[in-house]
DNA sequence: CCAAAAGTGTTGGTCGTACACCCATGC
DNA sequence: GCATGGGTGTACGACCAACACTTTTGG
């Protein structure tokens, strides 16, 4: 990635918000830049769109550069126009929403994960914030680029599509054998709010089992302290 | 706009969704492409992006050009990147939806009427057509590159927004004076279908008139052979 | 008087919310 | 037994669809 790019003309990159939930809190994945523009400054994983792929094609492919061996849900969320966004020159970002589970990440990512950090996400009466597991605290003007702006414009697209689109299940480690608990737990992470399990039970299983794509199993969960849960299986 | 671009490196354009509602119907302009390629064919209005300005001034530039001294609502649709979507090069297209009062438009747009023209939009089970005045019919496969996806991302996008966002209320040509049977007939023109007037009634004065955004006026409209309207007003 | 558009009222069903309560397991 | 998480039942209110009915205009 050169630090001057050419004058005349203009780019394209990819920008990813890589999304996942741990322990019941919805975290963002950045890292520190480490060459200018905004070299040490906190960012989101980008990468320029070459002449031969697609916008899409390239989140993928830089996906893989960050965390390899992950197949993510993508989704396209926004794309950044503003002319000075970028101080190399004039650099469109087409933004993608990668939805990740954690249980699947652990792998092989050593080597990424000593640069690439995952901070937990809040929104609160529209102030967003990201923190560290070591407490360390960032707030969007932080971030290099527009980044706090697209990481707002993510969390904002995610909320309002949970409860319309199958998003929520894209977090589940196995969407073929999963509890409602756990599924009440992504829920909760994205809307940073308590749900009442007795309703939530109710309205996934009235909006997906009986048009067929979500299923009881015969598996139980054996592991907790609690009664064991019946895990299901949703076709995406 | 050149035949040939250059061909080490990545162009992006603009392309517009012009939406109006007239005589109970929605409406997209689209004109005949004048030069290669597919000169002659049927295209959505499109234009590059400057080194200079953002995608969206080149969207409202583009506005300008086609339908001048109109000032139309636009939003971001989707950006369209596949690599060979256009065969002078590599162009990725940022899409917009620009929304236009049928009623704010006749004025001084009597040349560019002559180029472009509007055309209805049907799409009933997943089949797009569009349709002329004079009975000219089109499917989205004659359309110029990918344009004919392009309006069927964009038509599903206003349908399913219609009924969470205020997006309806920017087709009306006064948004400060306006019967809600008006309104009506956009909702139905947008989504092909026809509405209970009574149940249309409470559900618009119910979402917006409590929070004050939404306000009856003292009065009423004249023109008709029924009972007159009530007048009403929103904050946009 | 009749047609047409505006506007009110009613009824039955569905769905979200709050909450009481039972079930199965670990400790 | 008790805490914990899974799961059922119920009751209330909001909302939506369907439809009967009234009001005010033009012809």
């Amino acid at each position: 990635m050169p630090a001057q790019l050419q004058a005349d003309s203009l780019h394209v990159a990819v920008d990813l918000l890589i999304l996942t939930v741990r322990g019941g809190q919805l975290k963002l994945f950045i890292s520190r830049r480490p060459s200018p523009p905004y070299a040490g400054c906190w960012a989101l994983p980008g990468r320029f769109v070459g002449m031969d792929e697609s916008a899409e094609t390239a989140a993928n492919k830089l996906l893989e550069e960050m965390l390899p061996g992950n197949r993510a849900f993508l989704e396209q969320l926004y794309t950044f126009t503003d002319v000075n966004r970028d101080p190399r020159g004039r650099v469109i970002s087409v933004a993608y929403l990668a939805v990740i589970p954690w249980g699947r990440l652990q792998a092989g990512n050593k080597q990424k994960q000593e640069i690439g950090h995952w901070f937990r996400i809040i929104k609160k009466e529209r102030e967003l914030r990201l923190t560290n597991d070591s407490g360390m605290e960032l707030i969007p003007g932080d971030l290099a680029f527009d980044h706090g702006r697209i990481i707002d414009t993510g969390i904002t697209r995610i909320r309002g599509k949970i409860d319309y689109t199958d998003i929520g299940f894209r977090f589940l480690e196995n969407a073929h054998l999963f509890s409602l608990g756990e599924l009440q737990t992504v829920y909760e992470a994205i809307l940073d709010d308590k749900l009442d399990s007795s309703n939530f039970r109710r309205a996934i299983l009235n909006r997906y089992e009986k048009t067929g794509r979500l299923n009881q199993t015969d598996q139980t969960e054996k592991q907790g302290r609690g009664r064991p849960a019946a895990l299901y299986s949703i076709k995406l």
